[in-house]
DNA sequence: ATGGTTGAACCTCAA
């Protein structure tokens, strides 16, 4: 069994003793993070490396970044989503994990949050959907095991928010951006929890304004997709809400699959 | 909810 998380921290350097408590108890193999607030110097890779991970970070200052953590060798790391070189946000990371003579790919994305709808910044989130869904449709074409997770900061279905009905047309519960992640997994790209939990209503983020866990009161915008190759694979996909009922937790919960490998 | 909290870095922004 092969186990792949995706988990927005929140900064990786406020985060690092409730991760590192996390990664003792879930003991994934390999974990795509997002948020790390620090620059790719800064990162603690000793306190990782020490728990046997292999690490590629694609880090920034103050903002965004995202890694890769694998227990197996990562290799052919690319850290630019195609599709806008004028774009220096650190917000997305892929390679080639090797494991048992098969070649797994994997990316973390970090789809920014876009404020507010009709913003500059939504439309940024839209242009992002727009090079995620370029970039994955070439990738498709090989035929691999690949794995994209992310905080995609979209809930893709009415079952994913507390309230559809009063909530519709929210940021990250909007039309347009339902659209675009929709668009996204069309091109193939399977929804691991829905698929193994088709009725669970379970959110991977809460608001820390307004008490938004102790109300449970979320969104499930953390994904983890599968090519059809890793689908057939899946075993399981949980979302794991005990690093967010700890002290000083991230504002996001892991989501974790297990895959036949 | 023209509010509420958190993190990083600065005296505010992004989420």
């Amino acid at each position: 069994m092969f186990s792949i998380a995706t988990f927005n921290v929140n900064s990786v350097k406020a985060r690092l003793q409730n991760v590192l408590t996390w990664l003792d108890a879930a003991k994934p193999d390999v974990v795509l993070l997002q948020e790390l607030k620090c620059e790719t110097d800064a990162f603690p890779r000793m306190e990782f490396e020490d728990k046997g991970y292999n690490l590629a970070i694609h880090g920034q200052k103050t903002y965004n970044g995202v890694a890769i953590l694998s227990k197996y060798p990562i290799d052919d790391v690319i850290t630019r989503l195609p599709g806008d070189d004028a774009d220096e946000q650190a917000r997305y990371i892929e390679g080639i994990i090797s494991l048992k003579g098969k070649a797994v790919r994997v990316a973390s994305a970090y789809v920014p949050n876009g404020q507010e709808v009709g913003s500059d910044k939504f439309a940024y989130k839209l242009k992002f959907y727009e090079r995620l869904r370029a970039h994955w449709a070439q990738t498709l074409r090989h035929h691999e095991i690949a794995v994209l997770g992310a905080d995609f900061n979209c809930a893709p279905y009415a079952i994913d928010v507390l309230d559809h009905r009063s909530q519709d047309g929210m940021v990250c519960y909007n039309a347009l951006e339902r659209e675009q992640l929709r668009a996204l997994m069309n091109l193939g790209l399977y929804d691991a929890f829905r698929l193994k939990h088709p009725d669970v209503k379970q959110f991977s983020w809460w608001d820390y304004r307004g008490a938004g866990y102790e109300k449970g009161n979320g969104l499930r915008i953390d994904h983890v997709l599968l090519s059809p190759l890793a689908v057939d694979r899946l075993h399981d996909c949980i979302i794991d809400e005990e690093p967010r009922k700890q002290e000083k937790p991230s504002d996001h919960a892991p989501v974790v699959v297990t895959l036949n490998i």
